[in-house]
DNA sequence: CGTAAATGTTTTTTT
DNA sequence: AACATTTACG
């Protein structure tokens, strides 16, 4: 049996293992932790302890024998959360864990993929794409099929191929039919998409997920893989969407050893594809499944915890949870009034300096969150005027900087030489007189012979009408590359290879020649890249076993980097993140800004219906707090270069007024001068007063009706008499009016 | 071919 | 307001 062989916790003489996992546990984490095989349900509100019941599920399938290390897999939803995961089981085991695959979705399947890509066609070095490389991709291959970019965007194009592949539909599948003009270009588009995709031998993000559903399908290889992996466990399940849904599935089929953890009211990711209906209906798909509900809370004051409920709960079609604890009252929600988003910011750097000088709480643990990234500038300002620490979040990204791509993409190249996307990205950075049009002959020449572009530009004299300073440059720039893929092979520390390629492609010359503030910075930004590169080398010295090239594994680490894993929690500064970056984390006080109609919920949003995963985002970004929570909008606000009158965010009045200390233009809250009432602040809690079901009502443009549901936020529900049919109203804005008796 | 200016576009959230 | 892309010019 395992022991807990390294760590600070006494082992007590005669004390059994399995009994120590389980004594730290409330009745139902172990409840969850002590099932036995099939699959598993774990309804984990906000701050339950649902990581403690997967770590200690995981050891104690571990200790009782029930699995081995090798047969477990769990998927979480970012690296560090996986090595925080890794972590811990390893604190409760010791070195056994290491033998586990614990990693996110994306990481598996690329890993999956490695060994298993050859069966459809792939070889097993393909590369990965990041959206923007994605979205460059679609844009040439509507230019190529002729469609109009300001007509379809390559943005909206590439969306609705994510859509369609993580709805598990191929290009064939998605061209039949016909449908509007807009979806026969994504089809055609598609297509052609795909065929490149495959010629370069890349994936994107969705194809992660629709490859390995597709190796899952295969007779031998899927048999093997659901072999190995008996044990499946997932965490923040709430946000998979159909291929991940459809992966595990495939993967359970036999043993059915599924457990799932998730809280439906934290379902946050349903823009990108994830489906809430996979964790409402996780009963219904997997039969057998056994259910625990987490609802005793670990985190929160109740002031807290009954505030943010107030909020989710006017949420239609959820599994109800009401989170409790033993944390006591604590203080009230502060939503608070400012004149505009300086005077926010003002006054959180001004709290925050309150709260670690009066009050003793430390900077690392206050967070301020936002809808949208754009918001953190005007804070930022203050923050730095102030001489507040802090550090940001998510934002413009360290791996989307153009010279960290830059030098990304010399790497690819030393691993994949038929990566074009690399090629056509390293060719020309630093210049060296290979132009658009260059390429542009470059390309069209591989698409004429059939070769890759790399082959072509290995003899550029080949090319037609390819001009002779540029079949030089080529000749060069090819000879460089050949250079340092020859001293690749001989597998030199990373951060070495990668000082070579960067010295040797005169990459670093060029910046330094610049000589201006910003080139300096793009420097330091290569010099933190090889500080990453070093710390691979050394991780890695320690690791051991892969299938790949030390090379290609940091260019897949580099690949599926969250912003999450960049998170540090040293160093005493203040936290500004999104409100879907806060998901999984706590702090002692925590400022949600911009609480305006519009802003929050965002008007994109409700435009396309989505108000639910505005209020769950409400949610989230609450029960992040320990015991501080303050709520702040503004009256005007200038945003995308335009200031306006706002209004408060209707999650706002949806606060119970007995939790709540409001200040600042207390008496204007939703009633702006002369504006009249605010359609946002409806009176808190409760269904709108004005209509009660059974009513009979009349509609301008549906005639007669009965009123059959009332539901919060004013909206009735009404059958009509003409058709039958029944509609969901706002009552404050449909012209409905009360048919008198 | 490269640079600079002009023009247009985009601003929800992200593995 | 900031950024990317396109366009015009040297």
């Amino acid at each position: 049996m395992p022991q807990t062989d390294s760590q600070s916790t006494p082992i007590e003489v005669g004390a059994d293992p399995v009994e120590r996992l389980l004594a730290e546990l409330n009745p139902e984490q172990r409840e969850a932790v002590t099932h036995g095989e099939g699959p598993l349900l774990v309804l984990a509100g906000a701050g339950s302890g649902k990581t403690r019941v997967l770590t200690h599920r995981i050891a104690w399938l571990l200790a009782t024998g029930r699995a081995g290390p090798e047969q477990v897999l769990a998927i979480t939803f970012t690296n560090k959360a996986a090595g925080e995961m890794r972590g811990r089981v390893e604190e409760l085991l010791g070195g056994v864990a290491r033998r586990m695959w614990v990693m996110t979705f994306h990481a598996a399947c690329a890993r999956i993929l490695r060994r298993d890509a050859q069966l459809l066609g792939y070889s097993s070095n393909f590369t990965i794409l990041d959206e923007a490389d994605a979205r460059r991709m679609v844009k040439r291959c509507l230019e190529a099929i002729g469609a109009d970019p300001k007509r379809f965007h390559p943005r909206a194009v590439r969306a609705a191929i994510s859509r369609a592949k993580n709805a598990l539909l191929d290009a064939a599948a998605y061209g039949d039919g016909g449908g509007s003009p807009f979806e026969q270009v994504v089809g055609e588009a598609f297509r052609l998409y795909e065929r490149r995709m495959r010629d370069a031998n890349a994936m994107d993000f969705d194809d992660l997920l629709v490859r390995t559903v597709e190796v899952l399908r295969d007779e031998q290889a899927g048999a093997r893989w659901r072999r190995r992996f008996g044990w499946l466990l997932v965490d923040e399940y709430q946000d998979t969407n159909h291929a991940q849904y459809e992966l595990l599935r495939l993967l359970a089929s036999e043993h059915g050893n599924l457990t799932v953890v998730g809280d439906d009211d934290q379902s946050v990711y349903g823009f990108r594809g994830a489906d809430i209906r996979n964790i409402l209906e996780f009963e219904r798909d997997f039969p057998a499944a056994h259910t625990v509900k987490l609802e005793r809370n670990y985190r929160s004051t109740q002031t807290v915890l009954s505030a943010a409920h107030a909020i989710v709960s006017r949420n239609q079609g959820r599994k109800e949870k009401r989170m409790w604890t033993e944390a006591g009252a604590g203080e009230p929600v502060r939503v608070i009034e400012l004149a505009d988003e300086h005077a926010e910011a003002r006054q959180i750097a001004a709290e925050i300096e309150r709260l670690v000088a009066d009050e003793g709480v430390s900077r690392d643990q206050i967070a301020v969150f936002y809808r949208v990234n754009a918001q953190s500038r005007v804070l930022e300002d203050i923050l730095v005027r102030d001489e507040v620490p802090y550090q940001v979040i998510g934002g413009t990204k360290f791996y989307e900087r153009a010279e960290i791509k830059d030098a990304i993409a010399y790497l690819s190249l030393l691993a994949n030489p038929a990566d074009e996307i690399a090629f056509g990205r390293a060719v020309n950075s630093p210049k060296r007189g290979i132009g658009a049009t260059s390429q542009a002959r470059l390309a069209s020449h591989a698409n004429t012979t059939g070769a890759t572009i790399w082959e072509v530009a290995e003899r550029p004299e080949k090319v037609p009408g390819l001009g002779k300073a540029a079949v030089k440059a080529v000749g060069r720039f090819v000879e460089t590359i050949a250079g340092l893929h020859e001293r690749a092979a001989s597998a030199p520390p990373l951060a070495d290879l990668l000082e070579a390629t960067l010295s040797e492609t005169s990459y670093l010359d060029t910046l330094e020649a610049e000589r201006t503030i910003e080139a300096q910075g793009r420097l330091e930004n290569l010099h933190e890249l090889v500080g990453v590169a070093r710390e691979f080398d050394a991780e890695r010295a320690i690791e051991g076993e892969s299938e790949l090239t030390p090379l290609e594994e940091f260019l897949q680490q580099v690949a599926l980097y969250s912003e999450q894993d960049g998170l540090h929690d040293e160093g005493g500064m203040v936290t500004l993140m999104t409100l879907h970056n806060a998901k999984g984390l706590e702090y002692d006080a925590v400022f949600v800004i911009g609480c305006e109609e519009g802003l929050f919920p965002h008007a994109r949003s409700l435009e396309e219906g989505n108000l639910e995963e505005e209020r769950r985002l409400c949610y989230v970004g609450m029960t992040r707090a320990r015991r501080l929570l303050q709520l702040t909008y503004a009256r005007r606000r200038m945003l995308y270069g335009v200031g306006e009158a706002s209004i408060p965010s209707r999650f706002l009045g949806e606060l119970p007024d007995e939790l709540v200390e409001r200040e600042g233009g207390l008496a204007t809250l939703g009633w702006g001068p002369g504006t009249g009432p605010s359609p946002g602040i409806a009176p808190a809690p409760g269904p709108h007063p004005s209509y009660a079901t059974g009513e009979d009502v009349v509609h301008a443009s549906f005639g007669e009706g009965v009123v059959t549901a009332v539901e919060p936020d004013g909206i009735v529900v009404v059958r009509f008499a003409a058709d039958g049919s029944e509609r969901k109203l706002m009552a404050d804005f449909a012209p409905l009016r009360r048919r008198s008796a």
